[in-house]
RNA sequence: GGCCGAGUGGCGAAACAGGCAGACGCACGGGACUUAAAAUCCCGGGGAGAGUCAUCUCCGUGCGGGUUCGAUUCCCGCCUCGGCCA
């Protein structure tokens, strides 16, 4: 704790140890208080200097209260003095205290071993200073403290025995957080009805994960600025939803339940416990009958109905809506094939459907990961190897709302790089598709042009045949530039394009590129690696052969896993093409002034070489090139997305299961054919397992769960349960709606609810979920919308990133092996780090030095809060030390919302010392109990400081609205540095700052709003009207430039006109001075500005 | 490598439809109160220089240019740091 921290606080913190019991009032306080008065000062400054006395709890001094009691008023005690002196011998030897140990009054916890730094003992009117923090100053130890019978002052506050409910003048959140916050709840508060009124506003935070560690400092940050926003908006009579609630399956749980033997449930729910009692105790205005976790049975009961909703759901390019799947036509050669082929057409284009693709396994982690999951070849989680298998998925068709997904982003009132990051991530790429006819030996010369007719006639087919090789290209226009084709390791035509002689090559490479990410592949691969098929296909324009080639730069998963290869404009076909010796052909050069044509041109220009098409801008060539494709039915205009399907099952336990069935053949083997659960038989719950492990294959921990629960009979047939889980986003991508209707039975909301409530109006939350968590979330919400289950195509009108809360600011020497110091611009990786004490560096220039070695340089920075590091701030401590209020306070006043910025626990300590301020602006702090200030009158108050009133509260109802609550606190210190010093208060401007301050610091203000005897709650009490006219002034203070540098400040009146001003300008003493034989050139004059002389 | 954001006192920051740079707070220094300490209240403060000391001048918002009567703010080119993506 350092020596800064609030009085109360250090006190505070010896009272937890049980041993020392501290209050402002020791027993019959005012009776020695009168002893106080009398006779060591005898003035009214007395309670400046409360008292606390020190006894030990189980061994009261016999007669030390009747005593007192006898005590003539006006007499100092010295005989007590001398108990003291006889218990202890303190004054004549105190303790000596080791310095590391010195910060304050760090006394309780540990027992009778540690010192107390800081108290006072008295010896007739003489007394023994003790300074906290001091070294070198006499202290005691905490027995002394203990076994004096004396009160004894700490920090200026009397230590002793007297009951804690006492009454107290001084502020003390302790006392009044938890009081308010009980107050609030049994009063119902912040329930929200279940429909709005005439105005409403959904103010959503985005929910965390119940972690093991707790709240972090981060956590509040976002949630007290939805809090305020909130709290603002009730008082303006504003209907306002704002729920909380708990994003809580996911690895981490499951995987402390893997170590610890138990069951994720019981861990999850201990970790919410947690949680919620640290937002409560932030108070936080939630309508916590709305609160959920997405693990509760009756929210997973829906999530699973959502997932039947995506299921029964098929997507109509041409409405470009979801609809249902009985609405799917049938071609009439599956419908040929009978109810089976039709099933399992259906099945294929479902929105959630199987497929069997190659997928991230991790071994480590027992369970596949989607592509995002997966970075540099490790798994997100805990960096274990991924390798790629093909399994047996359940996808989620997002890739078909990729265009609505991008294109309503548009109208969002998001950070513009949200939006970039979402549209980057979507990677709509227009461009051609284009089929090159492949060369077979059997052909004859006549083969390809009866196949150019067939497709001038037929038209450009859905599917290619299997004698095409279909590409996708973002540049149709350089295909006279192809010299050679590539398709990926995976491409399914593969096998039919390898010839004998490359079979073993082929096959080898193929291997290798599975054991290869993405990544690996592409943008970390130095050298670019292929095998020649020995098969070639036919350049649909110009006719020559182009050998095909098998590499994995191009992934199977884009376009369509083949490319045509243009060397001489795509930088990767150009290192391929160096690599093997392929002939490179440039078809593009520069525009006209454009410089010279680089090696790769990638860019834009004119097209050469190019047959008909020479002479063409690119992007006139691209149109022309595409459309003619398409009119001979060899290619047609297309476009792609980066965006894949979603890989939505997890070899996992702690998910929703899916409810889904697999029909078994006779003989126990899954037939293929499956079938939804019954929606009236949700939810389909997790199995109770003893062993929740995954395995080192595959096979989710579900499949191991007994018949009973994994086989099921219905109408005649019996079926096995899905044994896969839903990935933890599944939860958090509705979780918005069901707050709105939290326990409706029948529905997943109530359609008028959702009317009424959506879309949440601001959702704040961080940047982290820029990409994922938001897309999936619009691209259920679109399923939703087209299905007609909500009114609303977004979910999220406002989006709103808070920043990162980074550790304190850190100092960094770096020693040399040899011990000596380094200077940080030339150390090496041999020499060591080590944290510098602030007062140990002083800022030269650029950089902060050692003070005592200027010429070493040392590194500072705040680096992210994290365990390893040490430098992790938990909220708990924050609010014993300080007060939940002055934990909001701060991290509102630290700066912009957005911004990143370092934690200052001093910091804290400033608003705690505002919070202070606020108190005594209000509470006669030197009564003895919580009452009105007699400062405070019922007087009106004077012009200036109603000005003062409306100037702040105009600030603030800006302000709030516009998240930019630190210079709305500052607006606040401000009125408050005003207001402090008058001795009297008009009551009727202490008001509404009461109320203004209530969203900042709610708990205060009820209290303030208590003393000054009006009914609570303040949290609903009605926010100021700003008036207008007090925003005015009659004059303004203006500078006068000359040559535009600031010679003078003159008052003008507020409306004064541009001659008036310069008039006053000139009239200006000084400035006449300045003026005085100068040329006027030029007169600039800003109304109510500013007024600049131009002079030669 | 790409994209995004940010560089202002010892520190967190404020002010940007271009118009008094540094509000507010921390830390620091001084004062009042006190026998004293703590607490509280008040005052001070970017740097350099001059001074008739109740004042003035110059420099100053990462660096270099530009536009403008005037630039922290707009434009061009850099540098550094951070975040995200690859």
């Amino acid at each position: 704790m350092p020596q800064s921290s609030p009085r109360d606080a250090q006190i505070e913190d010896c009272l937890t140890g049980g041993v020392v019991e501290i209050h402002r009032h020791p027993p019959h306080h005012r009776q020695r208080r009168v002893d106080h008065r009398r006779g060591c000062r005898g003035g009214k400054h007395h309670s400046d200097h409360p008292l606390i006395g020190v006894q030990h709890p189980l061994q009261d001094p016999p007669g030390t209260e009747g005593a007192d009691e006898k005590l003539p008023p006006g007499e100092p005690r010295p005989q007590r003095v001398g108990h003291l002196e006889a218990a202890s011998g303190q004054p004549t030897g105190p303790h000596q205290c080791p310095r590391e140990g010195g910060a304050g009054l760090r006394s309780g916890r540990g027992g009778g071993g540690k010192r107390l730094h800081a108290g006072i003992f008295r010896k007739g009117r003489q007394r023994t200073i003790l300074r906290a923090g001091v070294p070198r100053r006499r202290r005691f130890s905490r027995d002394t403290l203990v076994a004096a019978r004396q009160p004894i002052r700490i920090c200026g506050v009397f230590v002793g025995k007297t009951p804690p409910e006492s009454t107290m003048p001084r502020y003390q959140p302790a006392r009044i957080e938890p009081k308010w916050q009980a107050w609030w709840e049994t009063h119902g508060t912040f329930a929200t009805p279940r429909l709005p009124g005439l105005r409403k506003t959904y103010v959503l935070d985005m929910f965390p994960y119940p972690s093991g560690d707790g709240l972090h400092v981060g956590h509040p940050e976002g949630y007290t600025a939805t809090d305020i926003v909130t709290r603002f908006e009730r008082m303006r009579g504003t209907s306002v939803m704002h729920p909380m609630g708990f994003d809580a399956f996911g690895l981490p749980a499951e995987e402390h339940a893997i170590r610890t033997g138990t069951p994720p449930r019981e861990s999850t729910q201990r970790n919410i416990d947690t949680f919620r009692r640290q937002l409560k105790m932030l108070g936080f205005s939630y309508d916590w009958n709305r609160e959920l976790a997405t693990t509760d049975p009756e929210y997973v009961r829906w999530t699973q109905w959502i997932f039947l909703q995506l299921f029964d759901t098929w997507f109509d390019p041409a409405m470009q809506k979801g609809r249902p799947i009985a609405e799917l036509p049938i071609p009439a050669e599956v419908l040929a094939g009978g109810e089976a082929t039709v099933a399992k057409y259906r099945d294929s284009q479902r929105l959630a459907f199987q497929s069997e693709a190659p997928v991230n396994w991790c071994p480590a982690l027992g369970t596949v990961l989607a592509n995002e999951e997966v970075i540099g070849g490790l798994s997100e989680r805990g960096s274990h190897p991924v390798v790629r298998i093909p399994l047996r998925q359940w996808m989620l068709r997002i890739t078909a709302y990729a265009d609505r997904l991008e294109k309503e982003l548009e109208p969002l009132d998001w950070p513009a790089s949200i939006k970039k990051l979402q549209s980057d991530w979507i990677g709509r790429s227009t461009g051609a598709e284009v089929d090159f006819h492949i060369v077979r030996p059997s052909d004859s010369g006549a083969t390809f042009a009866a196949w150019q007719t067939a497709r001038k006639q037929s038209g450009y087919p859905q599917q290619a045949e299997s004698d095409v090789l279909r590409v996708y290209t973002t540049r149709p226009d350089t295909l006279y530039g192809a010299t050679y084709l590539v398709v990926s390791p995976e491409h399914p035509l593969v096998d039919g394009l390898t010839t004998p002689g490359q079979r073993a090559a082929i096959l080898a490479y193929r291997e290798a590129a599975s054991r290869k990410s993405d990544l690996d592949r592409t943008d970390l691969a130095t050298e670019k690696t292929g095998v020649f098929t020995g098969s070639y296909c036919i350049h649909p324009l110009h006719g020559k052969q182009l050998p095909v080639w098998v590499a994995d730069y191009v992934l199977a998963t884009y376009g369509t896993g083949a490319i045509m290869a243009v060397p001489a404009h795509d930088q990767r076909d150009w290192d391929f093409a160096q690599a093997f010796a392929l002939e490179i052909v440039a078809v593009v050069e520069p525009l006209l002034g454009a410089g010279p044509r680089d090696a790769v041109m990638a860019g834009d220009g004119r097209a050469i070489a190019s047959g008909p098409y020479t002479g063409l801008e690119t992007r006139a060539c691209i149109a022309k090139v595409a459309a003619d494709l398409e009119a001979a039915g060899l290619g047609r205009p297309a476009v792609n997305y980066k965006l894949r399907d979603w890989l939505f099952s997890r070899q996992r336990f702690w998910g929703e299961p899916f409810p889904i069935l697999h029909e078994l053949g006779p003989d126990g083997k899954p037939t293929g054919a499956i079938r939804a659960v019954d929606a009236a038989e949700l939810p389909v719950r997790l199995p109770e397992l003893s062993d929740f492990r995954p395995g080192d294959t595959p096979d989710p921990p579900l499949s191991r769960a007994g018949d009973g629960w994994l086989v099921v009979e219905k109408d005649g047939k019996r079926y096995r349960r899905e044994t896969n889980t839903m990935p933890q986003w599944a939860g958090s991508c509705w979780y918005y709606l069901r707050f709105l209707d939290p326990t409706n039975q029948e529905c997943f909301i109530d359609p008028e609810i959702e009317r009424a409530w959506m879309p949440v109006d601001l959702y704040v939350g961080g940047a982290e979920h820029a990409v994922l968590h938001l897309l999936y979330s619009r691209f259920w919400h679109k399923v939703l919308f087209d299905r007609g289950h909500v009114s609303q195509p977004e979910p999220f009108g406002r989006l709103v990133n808070q920043g990162m809360i980074l550790g304190e600011m850190e100092f960094t020497g770096y020693r040399s092996a040899k011990g000596g110091w380094v200077t940080a611009q030339d150390r090496t990786a041999d020499d060591t780090a080590a944290k510098v004490p602030a007062d140990q560096v002083e800022k030269q220039g650029e950089h902060f030095v050692l003070r005592d070695w200027p010429k070493i340089r040392v590194d500072s920075r705040a680096y992210k809060m994290s365990k390893s590091r040490g430098n992790v701030v938990n909220p708990d401590t924050v609010v014993k030390e300080f007060g939940a209020d002055s934990l909001r306070l701060y991290e509102m006043f630290m700066g912009p919302l957005e911004a990143t910025k370092p934690w200052s626990t001093a910091g804290v300590g400033g608003v705690r010392g505002f919070l202070d301020r606020c108190w005594r602006l209000v509470v006669d702090d030197k009564a003895d109990e919580v009452k009105l200030s007699q400062q405070v009158v019922d007087v009106p108050p004077t012009d200036e400081q109603y000005r003062e009133l409306h100037r702040m509260l105009d600030k603030v109802t800006k302000d709030i609205p516009a998240l930019s609550f630190n210079t709305a606190i500052a607006r606040m210190m401000e009125f408050v540095n005003v207001f402090t010093p008058l001795e009297r208060k008009p009551r009727a401007v202490l008001e509404p700052f009461v109320v203004a301050l209530a969203p900042f610091a709610p708990h205060l203000a009820e209290e303030l709003w208590e003393v000054l005897g009006k009914p609570a709650p303040v949290s609903l009490a009605v926010w100021p009207e700003v008036e207008e006219r007090w925003l005015k002034d009659d004059t303004v203070e203006i500078p006068v430039q000359i040559g535009g540098k600031l010679r003078a400040r003159v008052t003008v009146p507020a409306d004064a006109d541009i001659p008036t001003m310069e008039a006053a300008a000139a009239a200006d003493p000084r400035i006449a001075e300045l003026l005085a034989g100068k040329q006027i050139l030029k007169v600039i004059a800003v109304p109510g500005r500013m007024v600049n002389f131009v002079v030669r």
